[in-house]
DNA sequence: TCGGATACCATACACCGTACGGAGTGACGT
DNA sequence: ACGTCACTCCGTACGGTGTATGGTATCCGA
């Protein structure tokens, strides 16, 4: 689990690439293999997915697979490259648009995929900062993306910078819907009873005079359907308006 | 490390606002504590940012604040809540907005100066995803990010949301910067060099015909100057467009 | 048949967060 | 003045982690 990143350009790296795109048949000489590389993976997702992605451990994995915790690293360098296998292996998941819809229906299904998969395996949220793999099924997804954002007619060097932002921004939105980051839901003080509580952190630190906006916007209610799905759907709409325009009318 | 939240209604949950909000006068009954909290928490921050955040323990903060491990346990209840102080005192850095200027300036101050502390503290954006504590220097940056963007006019549910759109969308741009997901980047091959490496990945599994949007991004050099400080700008630029067009003509 | 490559895995090591309890310290009540 | 006792500091230990090492069982190819 060190930060550093693995270096793809290096022998290690290699093997990680090879890994990814080709795995290698199960060798001919000796004893059969109990498992199969796909087994681990799904797995460890099976694992991150009911224990949560902090209690992934190569012995729960091994223990989960009814086997001891050093065969895995038969199948598997090491838990970064389990894990680097393990996202290739969520985004293998997303599904790509229909190429005969105008462009911006195209990110648009894009980003609901991305949503969608988010939704399916929030351990990736904990965990992509790690790295992004450069798997098959990663690169597949992002060149459709290129692919339709490139629809506009915009500029190369603007379409990367879309289709980054559009990642981006449905990453962060589900970020902020798995750790709740809205202050009422932290702190499970609803609007109701927020004027009672004159205890603890609401009425001794948290003061309408320190912060009134916030304190606006929450009695106006702004806070209370923080992260349903047409949250971050205004924020993509916002930033396609912003496309769309830079675009002229160019697209399909 | 646990991965379930602190629950702020808890008595721990209490003390850690205590914590954030209110650090307690050192006692006056036993001997003299060597440290101050804040010596720990800005040691901590200094092995973080000295080592990387995947390196920080307790044992080598204490090691480096000269004491022995437990000791950091008399003025901090547990590494979570550390880590909490550590975010706390990132974000007290950040700056507010001259009040004179337009709501859309005051925003861009607010990202540049999210910006500024990214770049100044990187192991935030391995973390932020823990939990973004209620700490006062937390809050009195928001709060005044919420105050800018109110003065577009726009309803309290959509200032909270293009808030939290702009506070995200900085992250994601200084996550991305950070751990450079660019595929040029992450490989270390330039234009340049790419048709003449045969080898490895490109060529092998990298093929022009299955990423053809891809490379021709890349043959244009769009991956180029993929995350400078111009290319979450851009991205800032085209979302307060959008805003600027919701709120009509309004604002200050 | 048998040599050798390979899978499986028990053990061990270094490191982690932190519970526990003992020793020393120093302000307070008397 | 002095004993009490809350308090700090921290050595030790426990259960966890990733994984290096090497032993043993297995099975293919010659």
């Amino acid at each position: 689990m060190d930060e550093t990143d693995i270096e793809y350009g290096t022998p290690e790296g290699r093997a990680m690439i090879r890994l990814l795109w080709d795995p290698p048949p199960p060798p001919t000489r000796g004893p059969r293999q109990r498992l199969t590389l796909e087994q681990v993976v799904a797995g460890a997702i099976e694992v991150a997915e009911a224990h949560g992605v902090d209690e992934l451990s190569m012995r729960k994995v091994a223990q989960h697979l009814g086997v001891g915790a050093m065969s895995l690293y038969t199948y598997v360098p090491g838990k970064d490259e389990l894990f680097e296998l393990m996202i290739d292996r969520a985004w293998a998941g997303r599904r790509l648009p229909d190429r005969d819809l105008r462009w911006r229906a195209q990110v648009e299904f894009h980003a609901h995929e991305a949503w969608r998969m988010y939704q399916e395996h929030p351990w990736l949220i904990r965990s992509n900062l790690w790295r992004m793999p450069l798997g098959p099924h990663v690169l597949d997804a992002q060149e459709d993306l290129y692919r339709a954002v490139a629809l506009t007619g915009l500029p190369e060097a603007t379409v990367s910078r879309v289709a980054n932002l559009v990642e981006s921004h449905v990453f962060g939105a589900a970020r902020a819907a798995v750790t709740d980051t809205s202050v009422s839901a932290r702190t499970g003080v609803t609007q109701d009873d927020y004027y009672e509580s004159r205890s603890g952190f609401w009425g001794t630190y948290y003061t309408p005079e320190r912060f009134p906006t916030m304190t606006r916007i929450w009695e106006k209610g702004g806070f209370d359907e923080e992260y349903s799905d047409d949250t971050w759907e205004f924020g993509l709409g916002l930033l396609l308006d912003g496309v769309e325009r830079l675009a002229g009318q160019a697209g399909t």
